[in-house]
DNA sequence: CTGAAAGCGCTTACAG
DNA sequence: CTGAAAGCGCTTACAG
């Protein structure tokens, strides 16, 4: 069944008595092939295990077959379990994905929009994951040829799925606010050369408009740039200790950094929520076991969804089509990291 | 500096004044070029921005420029890990990479390796991590014109490198005999249709080895098969808990399996060490975090060096080269979890 | 050391 | 609805 040399569309061609091209667009499912031939071409392509090879396809100026998703870091909870997700869908579409993982290095991210043509090259498609885009590289990107999708990327000329980041890190600091703290610090993304994950500024704009309602000012010596690891997280949370006095609350960007943050106090003989109220989002699968209070998102579905529209960009290259973006649910979840503050505790009153 | 159309290898031989010929030799640094014609080639192909086409290159019968790594899955901790260090190293070596994850299903693993000639018409070759193959399988890839490498498969006609997993799990095992328990339950990867993860085989041998060596028997009820996730080990203790009197510790093949077996206890109002002792393998970032005993491994560092060792492989094709193994470091992290069993324990006294 | 020619396996106008 | 021909951008023998 599996020959040693793969068949051509030549093979193809022979065995059901039909020339090349005809072959070409029956496979294709193009217009103007009688159902006669396109019969024949399926049994003969069928009988041979016959597939287009790639290569040739995309230098005859088809398509690769293959499509990016290109994130921040693809060894991040959220980001794993996304491409998983975007992976299962496009193999299941028939296409090879490329994974490009910009590791949270400025350097790698000019290097990968700087050269869009190069992708192009080798793609037909890109998946964004929360990648923080200025407007000429919208405009590039657009321009491109390369069919798009994102995901946690809304105000974006392509179809996009993501959360209400802003609402979701507003939830998160209002719960905190509501609950009587005033001293807060934020645990935010890594910033990229200018570039910061675009969820993590999005979200840093929901803390703000939470203090702002409460008529807070953001401290700028609160805003703690950490990242989106655990590692990131207890580094941050570790800074915030040792330079100055503990904020009473702290809002972590993702679970994972807010792990992080409970890590460093427990190292420094703190803990949450006696020392300090902790939230995060995310709602990963430890945060219940830790008691964190969370927000939750539909993680895996942003990914899957995300791909699916992009195979329909891919499906339907011609038929001009109007962006679309949506919002997944959210939800607060307390539990036992954050609580009402008391005139017991141990800072600021 | 980024022209709308990308140039070609034409280009750049006009503007060297050379042939396309020598250019091509030129850029690929093949033998038979003068040291002018090199310089000159190198200094057009620099000002044009010039990168080969993938699809023509491969097409001509060079090379796609794109590796596959293929996993069992991409969510676990293990493989987010090592996918993202091997991608570097893969990058910065100007390779594409292509993800590639089984799911945990036989049918996306068999549809893989059932057509090794389709996989290799998109890449030049495969690093393989923690993949059962069998005999069969071993063969066809050696003789499909893929380079290969893996992680966590020793054993295999190609570079290898991975840790002893029969010693590590010897070792934590043993750990759990010494301190006097008897009544094991081990916690084990998911089987595929027949081929489990391949670690998880030999992790499977190690905790018989130190069984028999205290003249026990491996008990088949307890051997569990459980997955790597923590919904997985959550899932596989709850039916341990359900379906029979606790055993005294349970062996976890990976820690978030044993996080979930964390959170299975608590959910029935049991814990660690107290009712039973609990230990994984890997020495995740939340371990210690939540006492967990644990025999650790470098993780990204075996996704790297396996992905070095297929670069190489990719540079000198032609050199026959005998297959390599490499097993790094482990070693046992005694916490909170596991404890000496005491004639107040709950069961089997 | 260098170049002209053929060919890799497709797709795309263009005739029929 | 169908096919002959050109061409995509490279690499590979083969001459020189």
């Amino acid at each position: 069944m599996v020959s040693a040399q793969r068949a051509t569309i030549q093979d193809v061609a022979v065995l059901s008595g039909l020339s090349i091209c005809t072959v070409s667009r029956a496979l294709r499912n193009l217009p103007n092939v009688s159902e006669k031939a396109h019969r024949k071409v399926a049994e003969a392509a069928e009988k041979l295990g016959y597939k287009a090879s790639p290569a040739a396809s995309r230098l005859a100026g088809g398509n690769t077959g293959s499509v990016a998703i290109i994130a921040p870091t693809a060894t991040a909870w959220f980001f794993a379990q996304t491409v998983e997700a975007a992976e299962e869908m496009f193999a299941d579409a028939g296409h090879d994905t490329v994974l490009i993982s910009l590791r949270n290095k400025a350097e790698v991210r000019s290097r990968v929009f700087g050269d869009l043509a190069a992708l192009r090259q080798r793609v037909d498609g890109v998946l964004l994951l929360n990648v923080e885009l200025d407007a000429a590289e919208i405009g590039a990107l657009a321009a491109s040829g390369l069919a798009v999708a994102s995901v946690g990327m809304s105000g974006v000329p392509w179809d996009n799925v993501g959360i209400d980041d802003e609402q979701a890190a507003w939830e998160a600091t209002s719960h905190l606010l509501e609950m009587g703290h005033w001293d807060l610090a934020v645990l935010a993304g890594r910033d990229l050369g200018g570039h910061s994950v675009h969820t993590s500024r999005r979200r840093l704009d929901g803390f703000s408009r939470a203090l702002a309602e409460h008529d807070l000012e953001v401290h700028p010596d609160l805003v703690i740039s950490a990242g989106s690891s655990i590692e990131d997280g207890r580094r941050a949370m570790t800074e915030l200790i040792a330079n100055r006095a503990l904020p009473s609350a702290v809002f972590a960007e993702c679970d994972e950094t807010a792990f992080g943050a409970l890590m460093a106090l427990r190292e420094h003989g703190l803990s949450a929520p006696k020392d300090v109220s902790v939230i995060g989002i995310d709602d990963h699968p430890m945060s219940w076991f830790l008691g964190l209070s969370t927000v939750s998102q539909p993680v895996a579905d942003q990914g899957a969804f995300a791909a699916n529209l992009l195979c329909e960009r891919l499906q339907n290259p011609e038929q001009d089509h109007a962006p679309t973006n949506h919002f997944l649910d959210t939800k607060l979840i307390e539990r036992k990291t954050t609580r009402r503050k008391r005139r017991t505790d141990k800072n600021h009153d």
